[in-house]
DNA sequence: CCGTATGGTTCATTAAATGAACCGATGGTT
DNA sequence: AACCATCGGTTCATTTAATGAACCATACGG
């Protein structure tokens, strides 16, 4: 099968790499890259996905390895991604507190609904998944920890462009709003009315938007300072959650918010 | 506060870079510094953690945050680790799919005992703690995900030592054996004596061990092909877990660990 | 108003990253 | 068995590109 052009992988439709290092550019591009792969990577196919020669991927892989964030398969010699990943990102989890506070809140919400709960919040104007309480149903739901949301297309995003930094969504304006189904809300006309109303009822929605036939409901969460420190949401089938939800959901998500902002030193009701 | 030398953070006592390219090794142990510390750090503190000119760091750190492994705070223009590290380490969780069984088994396990449970496996010959359900006390325990617990002187290490790889023992006395408190067993004798028991009895205890006051007990987890696949452990003080556990306490240990065992495909018993 | 921090930039020097060609091993195919 | 095409890894001459001294502009404190 013919993998994505790996340089594609990482630096998407940005612009230039600026002025940075090179060598570094390279080392950091193949990390990722065998970050994304589902398998362990040979040398040569790494060579040809980034059409470098087999020495130069050979001795920053040593590199990478020296440093465990890559690791090589003993039995097939191939290269997969090293423990320091895991343990570095780990260690960022403390940086956010918002998460250890969340958990139990989240946990009861769960089991008050039944439905999966995810924890977001904004870095650098992207709103990212930071925990997941898997629903009570057979099937897995839920976005993994780690994803990185559209904000324009998700009830975690929506509600990070409501409650979030001012100028966010000019910045969200900026680029295209991309089509994920035929239902997303793309326009920005629609995107500003639809902002309006998230903003007016303090709970958003993102029925067809991402995915067809999920659903999601996000409530923000606020920090000490009154500001958005981040959102809760349940996430299900549109027949489980419809466009409109119940009033018991709506409440018992606000319900949550509030006692994790208010544990967050959040002053307001 | 004098930070402690940025090179030997991550270099350690380890012998020689190997041939890699000095560039990228440059910026992993520049990531790895970020990564570990508490607060944001200026370019200027970093050039001369690193011995080098600010436009060399400044030049890697455009490189690392173009990748958004590295964020500058913009208010106080430093540098901190950035989301991207936390997104690629949760990519690394699915890799463990042990980690997906087990969870519901270690929460059962703390609800039936009260104490923190951890859950560990074996990567490059290093006991690394994948998931931690905190305890049901006042105060939190455990180690958190990403800790590198010591071989010889954990109940998670020493359950690898007697049911893992067959040489890992022999790997793990060719450097010494740190003693972490007087009571660390830290002579060869003396862990060879304990690991016949270990094997024997099918459980580990680890009691002022690594820290004075705290004790472990682990048991080992085996996957479809009979093999060691890692280890689940309770944490508590001394006094809740003594040096040679209740009955209770080892046959709830031993029950999860088949459980999750049997979920991972293996067939014994 | 100076002194000394800070983050960031420029540019000549040279150190170091690079790739073509190579090796030894492995594994199918003829 | 001989062959060919892979594989991972290494060598070494070439030249690219990483480097640091010196340089701004700015901010803070006495």
């Amino acid at each position: 099968m013919p993998l994505r052009q790996a340089s594609a992988a990482l630096q998407d439709e940005r612009a230039v790499p600026a002025n940075g290092t090179g060598t570094t550019d390279l080392s950091l591009r193949l990390l990722d890259f065998l970050a994304r792969s589902a398998e362990p990577v040979g040398l040569s196919e790494l060579a040809r996905q980034f059409q470098a020669s087999k020495a130069t991927i050979h001795r920053h892989l040593q590199t990478l390895a020296y440093h465990d964030f890559v690791r090589q398969d003993p039995a097939t010699m191939r290269y997969a991604p090293g423990i320091k990943l895991f343990i570095l990102g780990e260690r960022l989890r403390e940086r956010f507190d918002i998460l250890g506070v969340a958990r139990s809140e989240m946990v009861r919400l769960r089991d008050e609904t039944g439905h999966a709960v995810t924890l977001s919040t904004l870095v650098d104007d992207q709103v990212v998944v930071l925990d997941l309480i898997q629903g009570h149903s057979i099937v897995n739901f839920g976005t993994q920890p780690g994803t990185v949301l559209p904000l324009h297309a998700s009830a975690h995003g929506k509600v990070a462009l409501a409650f979030g930094p001012e100028d966010l969504l000019r910045r969200c304006l900026a680029r295209p709003l991309k089509a994920w189904t035929p239902h997303t809300v793309s326009t920005r006309a629609a995107l500003e009315r639809d902002l309006v109303q998230i903003k007016a009822r303090g709970w958003a929605t993102s029925p067809n938007q991402v995915l067809q036939g999920i659903n999601g409901i996000a409530v923000p969460v606020f920090n000490h300072a009154g500001r958005y420190a981040g959102g809760i949401s349940c996430a299900g089938t549109v027949q489980t959650i419809p466009a409109t939800p119940s009033a018991a959901i709506i409440k018992a998500l606000k319900r949550a918010a509030a006692q994790i902002s208010r544990r967050l030193g959040y002053a307001g009701k």
